[in-house]
RNA sequence: CGGGAUGUAGCUCAGAUGGCUAGAGCGCAGCGUUCGGGACGCUGAGGCCGUGGGUUCAAGUCCCACCAUCCCGACCA
């Protein structure tokens, strides 16, 4: 490709809006340009850098066995409403009409599609598992895009849905995905966690994010000190520590205490007591049906709100309650009991049996509970694990300190189990004995652009790109110096074309007008791995130097193709 | 959706207290001099000052509304 005819140009300035480092040089270098918030071009050399990533996943996945389809942007809204995923679950979703009023949504995910069209084969169990998948174009209605291609409302991924007759067969999918994707991933330059998380509205009971570490990367996850556990900060089970086990358990009193004792900041003050003594109630509203929950957790631990709502069955349906909601069960802010409040559910965190004689539970303006204990003195409709885990805490084995990171997800892998296939009509297979079954269900996702924004995140320096030789838009970025010279440009160009005939993919930066400097900070920030220059001072060598090294060498263009 | 900020040339930005016939640098076009780390000179093109209302003799500047964008939060594979 000739440098002056590429279709796009390179920026001295990154935008003002740009806040992260892959944002910037995507925008810099002439891989992206933005439409609107969430919504990006990709230039000649960012499709390029797509399509390597494209065609490194899709080997992978090939080589699995996964056959490749392609399903409808727009998914009828019957669908999603039959595994009503439409409005509760909380799903970005966009939806649009036909002009017959036919309503649609614009795919965000496509369980329920592949579904659809795998119902309506008569699947024989002989015909499982298989494994299928398409690259294409999701829409998310995200409130807030962000960082450049890392949080976008429109995006090529992967997603592949295995389809099994049990458990069993497909753990053995689950595994294969698992490496695939630590193989996927080892190729593209990227280093990833394997994170348990949360599956959120996807469904299922258990799913692993890849997460690649990084400052930019919205996604917080613990890991204990031996690297043998991993899991998002939503999930995460961490030990709750005994905090005075060996303290004689006394009897409840209710005792007076001072109206300037409202936080837990006065309690500490008050009682000289650190925070675990103290128990603490959460108020929240299930949207969908009103209900008002309390939380009741050990006072220094923070309540998880999306294990709450695991534990309530009420995925992306909990919000917080306001003062009308405490008005309705006869109270108000400060002045939740941990007990005895009408038409609530309680949900105790693990951590109440873990405190002898807590103090509170039962505060009024001037009086309040000591000697509380869990089990005697009160309990609670279930006790669970809804506490939010921290830095510092220990494993559940509590042997290992759990360390906080954050990182960029850039894959993910679900159990759906029979989760699609039971709420689908008709997602089943013909067994052997002759009955319908449900299918078990998995789905493995990979993000094209965030991934590629990762790539830059980790891959460069203060002057630009360095992409992996795999990914790299081309191979050689060969720069002509003095080309107004006949001779000089005419060397260039058997350079070119050699290269070329050789097969290897090569920018060369043509033109003449251009100095010396500015062409190598250009080739600096696109950041093709290997520079060559040809120029008045090589002679009939040529120059050769890789991007992510300081030295260069002259040789013979023989031995440049050698060491490309 | 809550808090904060910003919308002026393709990009980065300047235009106190209203007086603008709207500027600079980069970029772009032409000419000349340069030519191994974003060279220089001259010339030139390029603006509904986010949109709509209002106040005023006069609005890029003040007021209101809306829209858009960014940051924090909420939300979110």
């Amino acid at each position: 490709m000739l440098y002056s005819k590429l279709f796009g140009k390179t920026q001295k300035q990154p935008p003002a809006d740009a806040s992260t480092a892959s944002h910037k040089l995507l925008h810099q270098g002439g891989y992206i340009r933005e439409s609107t918030a969430g919504r990006y071009f990709f230039l000649p050399l960012g499709q390029r850098v797509q399509q390597n990533i494209i065609k490194i996943v899709k080997e992978e996945m090939d080589s699995t066995g996964a056959q490749e389809m392609v399903s409808p942007v727009l998914h009828p809204l019957e669908l999603w409403k039959e595994t009503n995923r439409n409005n509760e679950t909380g799903f970005e979703l966009t939806t649009i009409k036909d002009r017959r009023e036919a309503e649609f949504a614009l795919g965000g995910t496509a369980e329920e599609m592949f579904v659809d069209c795998v119902r309506k084969f008569q699947l024989s169990y002989r015909d499982l598992p298989f494994n299928i998948y398409q690259f294409s174009t999701k829409f998310r209605d995200e409130l807030r895009a962000r960082g450049g291609l890392l949080r976008v409302r429109e995006f090529i991924m992967k997603d592949a849905y295995s389809f099994d007759v049990d458990e069993e067969n497909f753990k053995k999918e689950y595994k294969k995905m698992w490496d695939t994707y630590k193989r996927i991933y080892n190729r593209l330059g990227l280093d990833v966690i394997v994170v348990e998380s949360d599956n959120g509205y996807i469904g299922g009971e258990y799913c692993h994010e890849f997460i690649v570490e990084s400052e930019v990367g919205e996604s917080k996850f613990l890991v204990s000190e031996d690297g043998t556990y991993a899991a998002h900060e939503d999930i995460a089970k961490f030990k709750r520590d005994g905090i005075n086990q060996d303290e004689e358990t006394k009897k409840m009193e209710v005792i007076d205490q001072p109206a300037w004792v409202q936080t837990m900041e006065h309690n500490e003050k008050h009682y000289k007591l650190p925070r675990a003594r103290f128990l603490k109630n959460v108020v929240y509203k299930i949207r969908t049906t009103g209900e008002i929950i309390i939380a009741v957790i050990r006072g220094d631990l923070d309540i998880n709100k999306t294990k709450l709502e695991h534990v309530l069955n009420a995925v992306g349906q909990l919000d917080d309650a306001t003062d009308a909601d405490l008005t309705s069960i006869g109270t108000k802010r400060g002045y939740v009991h941990s007990w005895g409040h009408k038409n609530v559910r309680y949900i105790g965190d693990l951590s109440l049996t873990s405190v002898k004689n807590f103090i509170g539970g039962q505060k009024e303006e001037t009086k309040d509970t000591i000697n509380v204990n869990y089990g005697t003195d009160f309990s609670c409709d279930v006790l669970a694990d809804i506490a939010l885990a921290k830095e510092g805490y220990h494993t559940e084995d509590g042997k290992h300190k759990l360390v906080m990171k954050k990182g960029i997800e850039v894959g993910n892998i679900f159990q759906l189990g029979y989760h699609y296939s039971n709420k689908m009509k008709g997602a089943n297979y013909i067994d052997e004995d002759g009955k319908e079954k449900p299918y078990y269900m998995g789905c493995y996702g990979i993000g094209i652009g965030r991934t590629l924004a990762t790539i830059v995140e980790i891959h460069h320096d203060d002057r630009g790109m360095m992409w992996p030789d795999v990914v790299a838009p081309y191979r050689v970025h060969l720069v002509g110096l003095d080309l107004k010279d006949d001779e000089i440009r005419a060397k260039a160009e058997h350079v070119y074309n050699t290269l070329h005939d050789k097969g290897i993919t090569v920018l060369y930066d043509d033109r003449k007008e251009a100095s010396a400097g500015m062409k190598f900070a250009d080739a600096d920030l696109i950041g093709i791995p290997v520079r060559l220059v040809v120029s008045k001072k090589t002679g009939d060598q040529i120059e050769l130097k890789k991007r992510a090294e300081k030295s260069f060498q002259l040789m013979s263009l023989e031995d440049a193709i050698k060491n490309i």
